[in-house]
DNA sequence: TTGAAAGCGCTAACAA
DNA sequence: TTGTTAGCGCTTTCAA
């Protein structure tokens, strides 16, 4: 593009100023009829379009929106990130997405970009509760809310739903079809939803005086290939777990192919459920049990107090913290024992 | 963010001028250690970020790229952007995504949104094929490539599948297991790639002497909800289709849907196949036949095409046309008649 | 209703 | 090795 126009080619060809021509851009009221329709047609001609980079440097607004995600191929960051991306359409926002694949060094790399380029806020799907560069930019006033994940800081913001309750209602679940033996799928704890969700699980076994077996417990990371590895080994176990949950849905069809690949019928032979609810999870062959985070609901509110948070002026506010209610979702996964 | 501190706050208290900010900034390699060392401190200690907002002002780049993708909830194009995402990154561009939700009018709109916020190029994976747009942008010599799909020009850049080799491989597969009564679920007509899917199902049964039947392809809109009330109907007449070939993986879920919620067994009583070979259509309980588009190579093609094209700096040069080849992938949702 | 001019925060040519 | 200065393309006072 070497052969950019620019306003001031349009207000010489148009024998008006610059400023003009910037003023019928910005629909400026006070112009003469026969001025504007002048400019407007040279703008026509010349093809000319307003250069927003260089009215982001004066206007210190890109209507632009960062959005970290751990891993974008998991269709819950998928899904999410669309909802995010349809809703700041309609607020005239562009949301530029960076992918961590849940490595803490990218995390604050792409926040530092982010800050970099200027974006007016930051959503971050998957903060690593122990991240300092989050709690610092949020205390100077930048626009950033949490989605779906939170910091060891009182005062961050945050749209979550109440994870140790969505834990609790999938081992209540499974606990009054009869299971005793329930495995869990965690994840890597660097995450507070993770964590959260690892508690509730824990403190259901205990309120039904169940054992807590730590070889139940899988803590490496998201991968699918390492998630159906481990499931395979578990279900080869002479004891094996009669049903198994997951910290999310992504997982649970790891869990369910590992399953399936061993001949295991579910939920006859084993029950499985999930966390998220992603679209798949309601599919007729995959008929998942899960919990939903109101992905759609969680997400919207996330960019409309973000939305919020940018056009406040942010100075040191009140936190934003909303925690919404997990529902269970029964399907054909889970059965009793 | 009021008190964003610049290179000129940096300059001042480790006094010196704002152009050697600058430079340390730069790597500017002839600069006396003391002086990088004290710029580097200052640097720190005031937390400074370089403004890349006025930088690209002045370099003419914003190391971004616009994505622009007809519906991000569709697992294909989710796929596909995840890997353009990855692939950016290594290459330290930003993607900033848009979703027309197949709308004509969103298409040219964020394509001037992402002119005016002056990425240094675009990558198309829903062009209509009549769009003068993108023509014209191309013209000019804007980086642009299409991604699975094209527009009416001889000299457009795009990477796509040969979709009229795809689609006939998929009904010659169906032809070889007796079908003789393929539907086809088409989708709109205004992609090109859509457009030739349909022409190879057409040529295909041709080929093989199957007459084609009007009531039998779906040209409508890429919505579920439509395409399973469409199969629901398809289904319902007395001399329905054995088999169900579907313009993508996602229509193809909608048509097994469809088909469970009438009792119908998949491969037994009806076959389908789908195009795209979306992970999904891997798992166990789905395994759908598919024609690959190869997807994870078409889009990191198209990525680093893109990128060959911003940094040659565009000139009008020999268009980029690579066609891929189509691969059957055979699962468990067909089956001989 | 319009123009002139300053300035947003940076890079880079030129000079010293 | 470093400083001075002139832009990049816009918005926005201030004056006219």
């Amino acid at each position: 593009m070497n052969g950019r126009v620019t306003a001031d080619d349009v207000a010489k060809k148009a024998g008006v100023s610059q400023s003009t021509v910037s003023r019928v851009l910005n629909n400026y009221p006070h112009i003469k009829k026969n001025t504007r329709d002048k400019v407007l047609m040279v703008i026509d001609e010349l093809g000319f379009t307003r250069d927003e980079v260089a009215r982001s440097l004066v206007e210190k607004k890109t209507r632009s929106i960062g959005l970290i995600v751990g891993d974008i191929s998991n269709p819950f960051f998928a899904e999410s990130a669309g909802v995010i991306i349809a809703n700041a359409q309609k607020f005239n926002y562009d949301v530029v997405i960076c992918n961590t694949n849940h490595d803490d060094e990218n995390l604050d790399k792409y926040i530092n970009n982010f800050v970099g380029k200027r974006v007016d806020g930051i959503i971050i799907a998957s903060a690593h509760r122990h991240d300092s560069k989050i709690k610092q930019l949020h205390e100077r006033g930048f626009p950033i809310v949490l989605y779906n994940s939170s910091i060891d800081d009182q005062k961050a913001n945050y749209v979550v739903i109440d994870n140790i309750k969505g834990a609790k209602l999938a081992v209540n679940h499974l606990v009054e079809l009869g299971h005793k033996s329930i495995a869990y799928i965690a994840g890597p704890f660097k995450y507070l939803s993770t964590y959260l969700r690892f508690e509730g699980y824990q403190e259901a076994l205990l309120q039904h005086g169940l054992p807590y077996k730590q070889d139940f417990v899988y803590k490496g990371e998201f991968s699918y290939q390492k998630v159906y590895e481990y499931t395979q080994m578990l279900l080869n176990l002479e004891n094996r777990p009669t049903a198994i949950l997951a910290v999310s849905d992504q997982m649970a069809l790891a869990v369910m192919d590992a399953a399936a690949s061993m001949n295991l019928n579910i939920p006859g032979d084993l029950s499985v459920i999930g966390f998220d609810d992603i679209r798949m999870a309601s599919n007729q062959f995959i008929g998942l049990t899960t919990i939903s985070q109101q992905m759609e609901e969680m997400a919207s509110i996330t960019l409309e107090k973000l939305i919020n948070l940018i056009d406040t002026d942010h100075g040191p506010s009140v936190p934003i913290q909303i925690i919404l209610e997990p529902e269970l979702i029964i399907r054909k996964t889970t059965a009793s024992i």
